[in-house]
DNA sequence: TGATGATCATTA
DNA sequence: TAATGATCATCA
């Protein structure tokens, strides 16, 4: 397939597709008919993803007029917005769950060759300044975690990326045994944030939930709290799940 | 080769 | 600036 995808041949010929990004949200706000409305339900959501399992990137970008990319290095998270377009997601970049009117929360989750996550998942941003009044219970990271809908993606370099396909999406909430353990990741993490031992951080703390830089570059500034109490300026970081924690959830679905 | 740290694009 | 969507690029 190739990636000379037309706009809709509708009353749009001149859509502005000049990013593969950007053309997203210009497509979306015309109306276009086949982009769905947010789905009022779980079940209605579930139906849309039995559409479109097994269909490649390609045919959903065809479906919604969207460019395909060459490739990802410019255009990271062109999956995930194309697939929130294609199931109805409404809540943009908002500090929101993806589906709003539902509370449930979609991640694209790109598989190797063997089917095993090929990356780790964002989960949120990291409150640098105002995790100390947080408890696990009311986390933005367990709110977003609550209730999660994955969509596997093929994603090996070698395969174009119109041709790659989506997996079978499926609905997630943490059982016990993983609320627990993140739960308990959350609360190591946030500590030594709130102690003012961010600097100390690396990623190879937390089982399954682990910081990492998330920002455009590592001269953007955040205000967090340093050793001494003190305000300090260092990366923005966000929360991550390990690829080993979503393998097992793969795994718990499928196997 | 997998994981860590760095980075890209967009929006409010 | 800070949030969203993530993957890239390098090194142990």
């Amino acid at each position: 397939m190739s990636n000379n995808y037309k706009p809709l041949a509708s009353d749009n010929p001149t859509a502005a597709v000049s990013t593969p990004v950007g053309s997203l949200r210009i497509i979306r706000t015309m109306s276009n008919p086949d982009l769905p409305p947010p789905p009022v339900s779980e079940a209605e959501l579930m139906e849309r993803c039995r559409v479109v399992a097994g269909r490649s990137l390609g045919q959903l970008a065809m479906q919604t007029g969207i460019q395909v990319p060459h490739d990802l290095r410019r255009a990271k998270g062109w999956v995930g917005q194309l697939v929130e377009a294609v199931l109805g997601a409404d809540a943009a970049s908002l500090a929101e769950p993806d589906f709003r009117a539902i509370g449930v929360e979609m991640k694209t989750l790109p598989l190797d060759t063997d089917g095993r996550p090929r990356e780790s998942t964002y989960v949120c941003t990291v409150p640098l300044e105002q995790g100390i009044s947080d408890s696990w219970t009311t986390s933005w990271a367990r709110r977003k975690l609550a209730r999660v809908l994955w969509v596997p993606v093929e994603a090996d370099r070698e395969l174009p990326v119109a041709e790659r396909r989506l997996g079978t999406p499926f609905l997630w909430s943490p059982d016990p045994h993983q609320e627990e353990i993140l739960r308990t990741d959350w609360e190591e993490l946030m500590e030594m944030v709130c102690l003012g031992q961010l600097g100390s951080i690396t990623a190879r703390f937390g089982r399954a939930l682990q910081i990492r830089p998330k920002a455009a570059n590592a001269r953007i500034m955040a205000a967090a709290i340093g050793p001494e109490g003190e305000r300090i300026l260092t990366n923005p970081r966000g929360f991550y799940l390990r690829s080993s924690f979503t393998l097992a959830i793969l795994q718990q679905q499928f196997d």
